[in-house]
DNA sequence: TGATCGATGCTCT
DNA sequence: GAGCATCGATCAA
């Protein structure tokens, strides 16, 4: 069954498909499906806001320092692969690693719309079902969000996301430039200067992007 | 509709 | 020991 749901949603991403310019590879991920496959059943959403981060010229990012540690290794290895870090105590982000070997750049996803596995999303949320329409937009609009909706946590650290239980597809048509807007990143505020680079991309308009 | 604040524990200094 | 790429509850308007 979910693989009549995969064949609509296009060819999974390949490998190359990571291996380009942070910035280019963070619009290109608009639009795109990403999808989870666990013994729970499939959930699925079209990604709508994401936002980069740049290595030692970014203070903002896990890896300004340059130096790879136990959190941060994976974002130093190859593109394509999942960065997932715990936050707040209580939350979990996904990333997206970005740039070549060696380079430390990473893509966070920060808002979904849901296509498929509604409900197990709900119940992963602890959201009552059925869902009414600010319930659903309530589903996936967040980083953390995101990643407790797909169920991505520590155990799906350094996935490569053409090939695993977590994977990209390439969706129905590329966005045009004029459907995508920018701006500076979310709670950032520590990154100095940084904190203004308009490094948020989302889909404009769309009403599942976490904010406006 | 927006501002404020507490929860909660990993990560790095 | 301090800070954090967040979220949801609560309160004011």
């Amino acid at each position: 069954m979910s693989q009549l749901s995969v064949g609509q949603w296009g060819r999974a991403v390949d490998r190359e498909f990571f291996q380009q310019d942070t910035e280019i590879l963070a619009r290109a991920l608009l639009g795109t499906i990403l999808a989870h496959e666990t013994p729970e059943g499939l959930t699925a959403g079209r990604v709508v806001e994401v936002e980069m981060y740049r290595g030692a010229k970014d203070r903002a990012a896990h890896s300004y320092r340059g130096v790879p540690t136990a959190r941060t290794q994976v974002m130093f290895g190859p593109p394509g692969h999942a960065y997932v870090y715990f936050i707040y105590g209580m939350h979990y982000c996904l990333n997206v690693v970005a740039a070549p070997d060696g380079v430390g750049e990473a893509i966070l996803l920060r808002a979904l719309e849901p296509i498929a596995g509604l409900e197990l999303m709900a119940k992963r949320r602890r959201l009552a079902w059925p869902l009414g329409s600010r319930a659903a937009r309530n589903l996936t609009n967040g980083p953390g969000k995101l990643a407790s909706a797909l169920s991505v946590s520590k155990a799906q650290y350094g996935l490569p996301l053409w090939s695993s239980s977590l994977r990209f597809y390439q969706g129905e048509s590329p966005l045009s430039m004029a459907e995508i807007r920018e701006g500076p990143r979310i709670n950032i505020g520590y990154a100095g200067e940084a904190a203004h680079y308009p490094w948020r991309f989302w889909i404009q308009g769309n009403p599942f992007v976490s904010r406006t």
